[in-house]
DNA sequence: CTGCAGTGTTGGAGCGTTCCATGACACGCG
DNA sequence: CGCGTGTCATGGAACGCTCCAACACTGCAG
């Protein structure tokens, strides 16, 4: 019989006093070993059951040196495109013994790095991370001591290192190529700023205008990825002289933020200005909201993560790559063809 | 010197052999006890840099019986209502060596309960539970193991169960005040389903509405909590034979979703009908949407839940509190005084 | 009858910490 | 001088598991 106090977990070796065999056989019970016989694999299971025995994953970590277990930092949980990507991460870590931790700092540089080190102090198994903001030294530390999966960043290119982003440069001519479809030739960019995902957008739409034969209208404002900062920018676009009939924002947020403004200006959208955004946050797709977008396959993309984790943490050996998922334009109502009057304005000159 | 290999973490016996201590001697100086001589702390200091020792935390934890570590179960990320609740439980939970886990299943119970028990497995100080659809039975088994906190909801009142969350009845009070105020008569309610929130806040309308000498004009109709609940029920509204000046609907979501029907249907709000909604939730703040709503004090529900569970940890033996933290209403644009036809039309009857 | 392969079971040595009991040493006091 | 007290350091027993080596037993081939 068990000598266990109560409201203290049982361990293996009251199960074992409770079956009448060594603490070894239930431990090869419950990892599911053969060579055990059926009477005392049934006694064992009784046993566990009788005192509602649950093995404590600490010491099993401790003397297995695998957890089971991988860490996710998460730059943003107020932005649904992580969470969407998290969705993903969750239907790609189909093993039902795989916990994952989820961790978040707000994009607090100094907050995330010390997340991240206690989660590898925990022994996670691996780590995904997606966006963030760490150093390179933080992620080569964090490199050298378990497998890592970068989501939506491509800045981080070394050795050894699994990244899984989109292709912004390729969505953002999306972007452009559907405007220029509906007839828009005067088309600005509200920029996202300093960061690679910003740069490659701006890249990309600047390209995409020159493909197009529109160079001469390549405008870029300064804006931001949030609601404010399109709003901002959106402002700056009515007090230039000039107006354009069409928007590509850096992402979602902002692009409402523009629409806002606009709207609020008495600028009608799509039927004076058209808007395009960046990212297909399910949001966007709201009623009251109904953006056109650049979707990227945020569900696929954690997928894969997901995905390309296991696989490193079974062969940590495995060659690394560099995922780069296509995005979709997905037509809404914030874009339309370009009002007569300015369509056939800009096509005086 | 330490004998360890390449790419394997140092441990405590590496430390001190650097050192030229015991490995007690170098666990008294990481838990920073007394009686240490400087120069050996020193010592010790020096070989954990050189050696970039970080202690393992699990080995840690079976040690010593406890982990620093609680676990937070939130039952939809999607929904910025808990992310918000996150923010405050972050800023509750100040201890910087204190990791919060965070987990989530979007609402399926049983995935709920797994994860749940993998916390407890991984041995957690503590959990706090934001929003869940774990039946009462595993509650009531959780709590046996270690202190728990429940934010939100209301429904599971046990000994022992420290709750936090608001009071939707006077919300809905509130709501339905604000509206009166402002001239309102004819308001109804979309409601959001069977859940105990729900009923409270429907209740909260209905009492309001006797409150206010308006207890013929009590109309709900049902809906529930998301975006296509609230267009479904704003359809059925639309297709009564007569129409209310003002809506207060179940949460912010919905509102959002009414608010798109009426506008499609050319009915303009707050023009025509005024739409109030429940949460708080930042995002109806944001310049496009600028809705009315009933705020929660989210923030500070997580916060409260924070301080609590770690008075908990510290004594288990704590009287159990229910914290009902008072709403408030914020006025934005979606609401404003009825139109002066739908007014005289009203004050007819 | 011996030996060996397969089957079933066990004790005990870790895993990397914490923490307790013990001891060594120095100092001051009666 | 002996003794208590405070300071500093250490070995070793946990913590609850995994996993290995060893052993016992059975049955069968040689």
């Amino acid at each position: 019989m068990s000598q266990r106090r109560v409201g203290i977990r049982a361990t293996i070796h009251d199960v074992a006093a409770q079956a009448g065999v060594s603490k070894s056989l239930v431990s090869l019970v419950l990892r599911d070993q053969p060579y055990v016989s059926a009477e005392k694999r049934e006694a064992v299971l009784r046993a566990v059951d009788e005192l509602s025995y649950r093995p404590n994953s600490v010491a099993r970590s401790l003397a297995s040196r695998h957890t089971h277990t991988i860490g996710v930092l998460v730059l943003d949980l107020h932005n649904p495109v992580f969470v969407e990507i998290l969705d993903g991460l969750h239907s790609g870590a189909d093993d039902p013994h795989l916990t994952t931790l989820l961790v978040s700092a707000g994009g607090d540089s100094e907050r995330e790095r010390r997340l991240v080190l206690s989660l590898l102090d925990l022994q996670v198994d691996g780590l995904v991370l997606v966006g963030h903001r760490l150093t390179t030294e933080t992620v080569t530390q964090v490199m050298a001591e378990k497998p890592v999966v970068v989501v939506t960043r491509r800045d981080v290119r070394r050795r050894g290192l699994d990244t899984v982003c989109n292709d912004d440069r390729a969505g953002a001519g999306l972007a452009v190529a559907h405007l220029v479809e509906l007839g828009h030739r005067n088309i600005w960019h509200l920029d996202g700023g300093r960061s690679a995902v910003a740069q490659d957008r701006r890249l990309g739409y600047q390209d995409a205008m020159q493909t197009h034969g529109l160079g001469a209208h390549t405008t870029v404002v300064g804006a931001g990825f949030s609601d404010d900062a399109g709003w901002q920018a959106a402002g700056a676009v009515l007090d230039a002289g000039e107006r354009p009939t069409a928007l590509f924002v850096a992402n979602d947020f902002s692009a409402l933020g523009a629409v806002a403004r606009l709207e609020q200006a008495g600028v009608r959208v799509p039927a004076d200005i058209s808007v395009v955004g960046y990212d297909g946050m399910a949001l966007a797709a709201m009623r009251r909201i109904d953006l056109t977008t650049v979707a990227q396959p945020l569900h696929a993309m954690g997928l894969l993560a997901a995905r390309m984790l296991s696989a490193r943490i079974q062969d940590p050996t495995r060659r690394a790559r560099n995922t780069v998922l296509r995005p979709a334009l997905i037509a809404r109502s914030s874009s339309a063809g370009p009002p007569a009057t300015a369509d056939a304005r800009s096509r005086e000159r």
